[in-house]
DNA sequence: TTTACATTTCAGTAAGGACAGAACATATCG
DNA sequence: CGATATGTTCTGTCCTTACTGAAATGTAAA
């Protein structure tokens, strides 16, 4: 079990970018490289493979698991559990998301909640936090509920909604709400029509 | 100088928030509190609020600054230096990610691009984790594309666009592309006409 | 220029998280 | 029933990073 050069950097960089994100640096590894890898591995080869313990591997499936982007496979008449990765980036990409809302937009929403009705008992002198804990919350809300959205689509929506970002410009990137321009014109018209997979 | 219970409570929240997405504690929660403090404060105050060094508020600044949302204010016949953050949150969640943007998104994409020549070099063999590569590189690059046509958008277009996820919805969610429904159908362009602020 | 105040940098320390190895648990087969 | 193989959990250690306090640097008034 010898990683290739590209594998070998990819896993690397994917570990970097792990910690940038708050993810365990080994986790994002072991993610990197059953993406890449065509087979189900079993923990031995993981651990070889990336040079770690047996124990920090089998931490890092079950953790890697309980997001939702590794599943353990089964061979018929093999004993050991293998684990393979989620192989479609996009699908990859939602559980993700799913599991960050899950654990810190819902909180945070909670949270802030609560604190503008705290703040609401300070009266005036506390009215200006008051007012930034409100427009934090109704932003957190609006991207929450605008990922509520978007998640319902199948990955072949999302890819068109990602590929025609230009189209978005032209939908809603007039300068002032109903002053400027109007939000029908036939240009946009044109632009919903003319939906194309390539930018 | 000392904090409402609100005031607190958001602080700690957005230093736990910092963490899990790999923000230094200190540094997200300096960034909190000058978000829900009307005046510009000095580090000594953030220092005594915050009970922290006030080398390590000097240093959370630093970076803050660096990332752009947090700015030095000078106040005549006051020596020291006082710092605000931006107070607009979409505006800041767009300077935030458009230096995640520059920090990871465009070095992921040079790696994965040797990756992916590297890994032709194998021949067949790497068959299968050069196409992956591939496959994750046009992936990146895709949403690096669609922030790129976002981010030209003024706050308010942003703030539209997070408002009509659910005409996104019917602009790009047909089944499967060309097959199952025209992507402008009458329907369609009901829902750009009727783009609203509100969901 | 000196003094007082502010800020930054730096080096050592402390705290937290990642990790290895051992112990434990479970399961399969002789 | 051992014996062997596999998987998990736990504990202590190590490493990284955050952090402090002190020293150095900068700056403006006296």
């Amino acid at each position: 079990m010898i990683l290739t050069p590209a594998a070998k950097k990819f896993v690397l960089h994917w570990g970097e970018m792990g910690q940038a994100w708050g993810i365990n640096r080994t986790m994002a590894q072991v993610h990197a490289l059953l993406f890449v890898t065509p087979e189900a591995l079993d923990a031995e080869e993981i651990s070889k493979s990336l040079d770690v313990s047996r124990s920090n591997v089998s931490t890092s499936l079950r953790e890697l698991i309980t997001w939702g982007v590794v599943r353990r496979v089964h061979i018929i008449g093999d004993r050991r559990d293998r684990f393979e990765a989620l192989k479609d980036v996009m699908e990859t990409f939602r559980v993700i998301m799913a599991e960050r809302k899950r654990r810190e937009m819902d909180p945070t929403i909670a949270l802030l909640e609560h604190c503008v009705v705290e703040a609401k008992l300070g009266g005036t002198s506390e009215e200006y936090t008051r007012d930034q804990l409100e427009k934090m919350l109704e932003f957190v809300r609006m991207v929450t509920l605008w990922y509520g959205h978007i998640d319902r689509l199948s990955t072949s929506a999302l890819e068109r909604l990602f590929r025609n970002g230009s189209r978005l410009v032209k939908l809603f990137g007039w300068i002032s709400p109903g002053q400027d321009r109007d939000p029908a014109t036939p240009d946009d018209v044109e632009a919903v029509e003319s939906l194309q997979p390539n930018e």
